[in-house]
RNA sequence: GGGGGUGUAGCUCAGUUGGUUAGAGCGCCGGCCUGUCACGCCGGAGGCCGCGGGUUCGAGUCCCGUCACUCCCGCCA
């Protein structure tokens, strides 16, 4: 006994039959203890599985494995002994032994747990994320880690296979160029001067590209300080950030179609992957018949234009909303199988309680179609309706009208419900698509200024000539996104990697040479000494875990996550800093004044002594 | 910055029209139990009903404010 190892001989999920009258030694949690009084069972767990240990009263330590609370560590030793056939846990691949308690140690005793590990329960975030460890000893986060360890592995092993190298870049710079806020960290030796964390490797991976490295990945760590969604981590999270030189459009495509395809089909389980190439939609195309460009393209439904059909119709309230303005559009959402009044009316209620005034819609039934739109229009144009749709009895199709860009949401949402409620959606699968020729530029409503729609370092298509020669906003750019069940997964460009082609892009927006030379000037002044054209993306790690585990939110796939208040409730961050360091940093903090009504209505003085 | 939801025992939650002593399950403590695997049975402890104000004879419940958590919008690839 004494030459086992001193904590454990086997893990907690090795033991089987054909062990049967070894001595082992066993270490880890106590999951379940069953205590018969006379005879007591404790469910032995460490990382790898469960077994079960045993002791009766005329062993000379019973009263100590009583004595013993859930979740404190033991180590125990003991024969392997075969179960008797009524007694064998077809659920447990250790079912079919026990380990005899002979001795036992308690290596850490738990005291009274905030939250129970063993079982289902669901507790609050905040007090999963206190206990985080006791969270992450509970099956699904465990598990969701250890699959995001075999992604994290499984996208490295493909990407250094294609040729990519994995090369680090820091962490301590300056601001780049994402447009989210930074986080800032103090210089101590530069007085007033400030490092920023990383928003991307942006300009880094594209510096790499200009030293001639080719092909580069990272797992790449990216900080940005705005508010958390959830399927937006606060604060930090992670990208496959990877770039190319000497690439199209279509070779960024090719080389990480694979990569991802690859990876979603050694995870998916029995769950179908879109095979590469995956479709290509146009930016205005998805816009168009999806009203977003993250679609779900598990959902068949799509949208179409059907203004012309509304046009000088007896559908008075259209056909006037496309008198007055030009850019009105009314777009069909057609229902497959939804053709009746309760459901044509639970989509109308629905609607209302998105804030519309309501949703039009035709059913048809019995060869003609039903409801105040249909008799407004006219037999006719309904008929044509039906046709070009491809409806048939027992089929509804829905009309949103107005200004495409401001009814998008709204019939994204719809073309989601139709497909959803109607039960049409594809399930157990992964539709990827790529989102191609964003625009360029897009037009401020409120201030009226031309800004960039996407990231400033895109290639504009048509290069310098359409720049100096069309309509900022009618321009394309070599911007695209990837998306898979209506998640955007990553966005990347071809880059423009021309001084002067970036100079003129940044001069339409508004800023002038000075700025970007400021701003951008290393990078810039890259681009002076031959750069080659390059390309890439950089897809979500968190998210793609996300997708694969089946989880609704981020954090469930994060180890340390931090709280939508982008506080870390376990190690308490943010936290105050001792006077001492804060002078060292040449720092002095301003507290925000808090205006606090109390009694008299008077200013609590709380916010003054900071 | 804005909107919705939630806040009651260590945890998850119930709590009627405002009504007298605020409940359940799990956990915890004690007792019984030698084949359980969500062990079972009996008993017990445990409450600033988020906090502050108000209405009322009376507030967990109604009103105002505030804080926390959460989801969403803004923001953010």
């Amino acid at each position: 006994m004494s030459d086992l190892h001193p904590f454990r001989s086997h893990t907690c999920g090795a033991l089987r039959n054909a062990d049967t009258g070894s001595t082992v030694r066993l270490s880890g949690w106590v999951h379940r203890k069953r205590d018969h009084g006379n005879l007591l069972f404790i469910d032995l767990r460490d990382h790898y599985g469960l077994t079960q240990c045993v002791v009766d009263v005329s062993s000379p330590i019973f009263a100590d494995v009583e004595a013993v609370r859930p979740e404190s560590v033991v180590t125990i030793t003991g024969p392997v002994v075969e179960r008797s056939a009524e007694t064998v846990n077809e659920n447990l691949p250790t079912g079919g032994i026990e380990v005899r308690i002979d001795s036992f140690n308690v290596e850490s005793a738990a005291q009274v747990l905030p939250m129970q590990v063993a079982g289902d329960a669901e507790y609050g975030e905040e007090i999963r994320l206190r206990h985080r460890y006791l969270d992450l000893r509970r099956e699904q986060v465990h598990q969701n880690l250890i699959l995001r360890s075999q992604i994290i592995s499984s996208i490295r092993r493909r990407m250094t296979d294609q040729g990519f190298l994995e090369m680090q870049t820091p962490i301590l710079t300056a601001s780049s160029p994402e447009g989210a806020r930074d986080y800032l960290v103090p210089s101590r030796n530069h007085p007033g001067e400030f490092y920023a964390l990383p928003q991307a490797p942006q300009q880094f991976k594209q510096l790499l590209m200009v030293s001639g490295f080719d092909r580069y990945f990272q797992i790449a760590p990216c900080f940005r300080d705005e508010d958390a969604r959830a399927d937006r981590s606060p604060g930090e999270f992670y990208q496959l950030d990877f770039e190319m030189a000497f690439v199209t459009q279509d070779d960024v495509f090719e080389a990480i179609e694979p990569v991802l395809a690859g990876v979603f089909e050694e995870f998916a389980g029995d769950r179908t992957v879109s095979a590469a190439p995956f479709p290509r939609i146009a930016y205005a195309d998805s816009m168009a018949k999806y009203g977003t460009d993250k679609p779900d393209l598990r959902n068949p439904v799509e949208m179409s234009d059907v203004t012309d059909t509304f046009r000088d119709s007896g559908f008075k309230i259209f056909a006037g909303m496309i008198e007055k303005n030009h850019k009105v559009r009314v777009y069909a959402i057609p229902g497959k199988g939804g053709g009746n009044r309760a459901f044509c009316d639970r989509m109308n209620s629905w609607a209302q309680g998105e804030g519309q005034p309501g949703l039009g819609y035709i059913f048809f039934r019995e060869g003609e179609g039903a409801g105040p739109i249909a008799k407004n229009i006219g037999e006719d144009r309904t008929a044509a309706l039906k046709s070009d749709l491809g409806l048939d009895d027992g089929d509804a199709v829905f009309f949103v009208a107005g200004v495409p860009a401001e009814f998008a949401a709204f019939a994204a949402a719809a073309r989601m419900k139709v497909g959803t409620d109607l039960d049409l959606c594809e399930k157990n699968a992964f539709r990827f698509c790529w989102i191609v020729d964003f625009p360029m530029y897009e037009r401020d409503e409120e201030t009226g200024k031309v800004d960039f729609s996407h990231n400033p370092f895109s290639m504009p298509q048509g290069g310098l000539d359409a720049l100096e020669n069309e309509d900022p906003l009618s321009i394309l750019a070599y911007q695209y996104d990837i998306v898979c069940n209506g998640v955007e997964l990553s966005s990347g460009a071809i880059r423009n990697h021309r001084a002067d082609i970036m100079l003129k892009a940044f001069e339409i927006a508004g800023y002038g040479p000075e700025v970007v030379e400021e701003k951008f000037g290393g990078m810039l002044n890259a681009f002076r000494y031959g750069a080659p054209p390059h390309g890439g993306s950089a897809p979500g790690i968190d998210r793609i875990v996300m997708l694969l585990a089946d989880e609704p939110n981020i954090r469930e796939v994060i180890a340390f996550p931090m709280n939508q208040q982008a506080q870390d409730l376990l190690m308490g961050a943010p936290a105050t800093v001792d006077e001492a360091r804060l002078k060292e940093l040449h720092l002095k903090v301003v507290m925000p004044k808090i205006a606090k009504t109390v009694e008299g209505g008077s200013l609590a003085d709380s916010g003054e002594n900071g």
